[in-house]
DNA sequence: ATGGTCGGTGACCGA
């Protein structure tokens, strides 16, 4: 059994409502967490999704930002709002639990000798993340997105000490390296590339998180165990002015960071790069990653 | 609608 997460900037559930139901059928992730919602919670359009079998934890508010976790799975210990400033109202952060089936053996036996059901829990924590973009580097709204990374950093240590499988999934506004951007030179000391930014992301994946889209030395994974070795950049956001991506003049700032724990069941990583080819897409593509459920043997 | 283009909002702001 596998279970694959989708990290996905909708920017506006209701304007995406239509390209976001047509994925959520065809694709069917097991879990999507997105971002940019833009619509407080009693506007979310909860009943076409929840006809799709998926459960909701909904953070959002007017207007701007709004995070949001579907899964098929239920969700539980749901927590609103990243911890470490309680002044903070912007509606960027989003955890819960999943609880996963796990079918122990292959599947068929209905109780383990003690009788409890060979169907038993095992935790997954999801989160989705919308880190600020920070406009201008002069701006006061920088220094917004880097206090915001510093307290991702924090809370990420407290989440990590639970040694669980852990997947932290959504759009964090930064090209952690040069090859995530296709022209280095012009974007060079905007937000997205800021050397600032960049250090909090690496004193993230420092802390041991690791990013799903990158093999080390060997770059993108893109399928199960398939490792390109001088792979084509894959971006997830493409600005809707320029035309830029017809040509694919794009930034790899969506992300997935996983736990060691989770990093372990990984099998697959791709953009969803089709959806930001329709007509009124979102300017993000989803990322989607593979993860293959332990067996029992690796229990042993 | 401050250049380009979106989306939400409400006579611009944010990305």
């Amino acid at each position: 059994m596998t279970i694959s997460i989708a990290a996905w900037n909708v920017n506006s559930v209701k304007a995406r409502i239509v390209h976001m139901l047509d994925w959520l059928k065809q694709d069917a992730p097991d879990i999507a967490l997105l971002q940019e919602t833009k619509c407080v919670d009693d506007a979310f359009p909860k009943m076409e999704i929840e006809d799709l079998g998926y459960n909701l934890a909904l953070f959002g508010e007017k207007t701007y930002n709004g995070v949001a976790i579907l899964s098929k799975f239920p969700l539980e210990d749901i927590r609103r709002g990243l911890p470490g400033d309680s002044g903070d109202a912007q509606a960027r952060y989003i955890e819960a639990v999943v609880s996963l089936p796990r079918v122990t053996g292959a599947g068929c036996r209905v109780s383990d000798k003690k009788g409890i059901p060979s169907v038993t829990p095992q935790a997954l924590r999801v989160a989705s993340v919308y880190v600020p973009n920070g406009q201008d580097a002069a701006s006061e709204k920088f220094q917004y997105k880097l206090r915001f990374l510093d307290r991702l950093r924090a809370h990420m240590q407290t989440l990590l000490a639970y040694d669980e499988m852990l997947v932290i999934g959504g759009d964090y506004n930064i090209a952690p390296e040069n090859a995530d951007v296709h022209d280095p030179k012009a974007w060079e000391g905007s937000v997205l590339t800021h050397e600032e930014v960049r250090r909090r992301f690496r004193g993230i994946l420092h802390l041991g998180m690791y990013d799903a889209g990158v093999v080390p030395g060997a770059g993108c994974r893109v399928s199960d165990k398939k490792a390109v070795s001088s792979p084509a950049p894959l971006y997830t956001w493409w600005d809707y002015r320029n035309n830029a991506f017809a040509r694919d003049d794009g930034l790899r700032i969506d992300h997935l960071l996983l736990s060691s724990q989770a990093a372990d069941a990984l099998s697959g990583w791709r953009v969803e790069k089709k959806l930001r080819g329709l007509d009124k897409a979102s300017d993000h593509a989803p990322v989607v990653i593979i993860l293959r459920e332990r067996s029992e043997a690796q229990d042993l």
